[in-house]
DNA sequence: CCTACCGATCGGTAGG
DNA sequence: CCTACCGATCGGTAGG
């Protein structure tokens, strides 16, 4: 009669999908067994299924939860006065921190979101989509007022958003920069790259 | 009596580990059944073990195919006699290049080398590591002789692999530029975040 | 190259 | 939350 342990915090399905987002960045959303999960959180993996519904619906879950974040970001980003090429750098720190303090939850969304089931599937490539569109937007404002060299505005943002998903190696590495000095290092590299000098 | 067509130039075996790099690219190695790549090559699933030994062995196939390439191309661009900057650009170059025309294999190896069994996946990985360090070394080099701004090496490389497998996404987008431009971008915002003003 | 088939594992349910 | 279990699918083999 194990039970879930969950902090003061969180209900249970919090736990779950916790464990399952370090789960499935582990081995991947298929290779991991609802038996693994149930293994990590000490139960049987029937007993899961009374705090969820679905393997799919927490790749859901974790999946929506992360675009929400990212969202909510974009638009206060976008609203706030400031030049164009400072919003690209409040856009790269928000991800490289999200990457450093957050990166199972946001690791997974990135790799894995090609297993949501549908109607999930559309709505997720949706959402992706429009957010890459208005992150090149603000560089396509920043290269018209001359603060951004002038590039493929789409380029930049695949560079910018596949590059701190590189954050991963970094956390699997042995010999760790500090997370400070790796965020500095990042914004160095790819806001320099766009400066127009 | 179906047969595997493969072209003249190429034995069955060959047909084969290019329908299934396709395939794991589609679907992930895991998502991936034997089923479904016997399908795709237009014969029964047993039949495809007159050819291969096992779905593992397609995997380390692929992974030590593209792992051999590029550390032939990096032995190369060591021995050349030129700027330690121009030696990361020319690296910088062959990994665009390769994600364009010969993405599947690339983004396989890069995404499910996860998913080897022992021993290939610590083999793997060692290479994997040692390629790093390689390429580190390379940018440490540019920044001694003060031609690449004083910056972390190994996040630069970190930096520069995973903005390069951005480029599945474009091949994946609607509206594409230019293969010549894409790189071009990418050139000038990586390299330019790195080269010392 | 195919038919026929195996043992293992999977996500999930019934019922308590 | 557990025991017991199901149907489906998987990688792979035997034998021709």
């Amino acid at each position: 009669m194990a039970k879930i342990k969950s902090s003061e915090n969180s209900t249970k399905k919090e736990t779950i999908l916790e464990e399952a987002a370090r789960l499935f960045y582990k081995k991947g959303f298929n290779a991991a067994s609802m038996r693994d999960l149930a293994e990590r959180l000490g139960v049987e993996a029937a007993s899961l299924y009374n705090h969820i519904h679905s393997k799919a619906q927490i790749l859901k879950d974790i999946c929506m939860k992360v675009a929400e974040e990212f969202i909510a970001n974009i638009e206060q980003v976008e609203a706030a006065e400031q030049p164009a090429i400072q919003k690209v750098e409040e856009l790269l720190r928000f991800h490289i921190r999200k990457m450093i303090y957050k990166y199972e939850d946001v690791y997974v969304s990135d790799r894995e979101w090609k297993h949501l089931a549908e109607p999930f599937l559309s709505e997720y490539r949706e959402l992706r989509r429009n957010y890459r569109k208005r992150f090149a937007a603000l560089i396509e404002q920043g290269v018209e007022r001359q603060e951004i060299n002038s590039i493929n505005a789409s380029t930049a943002v695949l560079i910018i958003l596949h590059a701190v998903s590189g954050i991963e190696s970094w956390h699997r590495s042995t010999q760790k920069i500090t997370a400070d000095l790796l965020e500095e290092n990042m914004v160095t590299i790819l806001v320099e790259g766009l400066r127009k000098n």
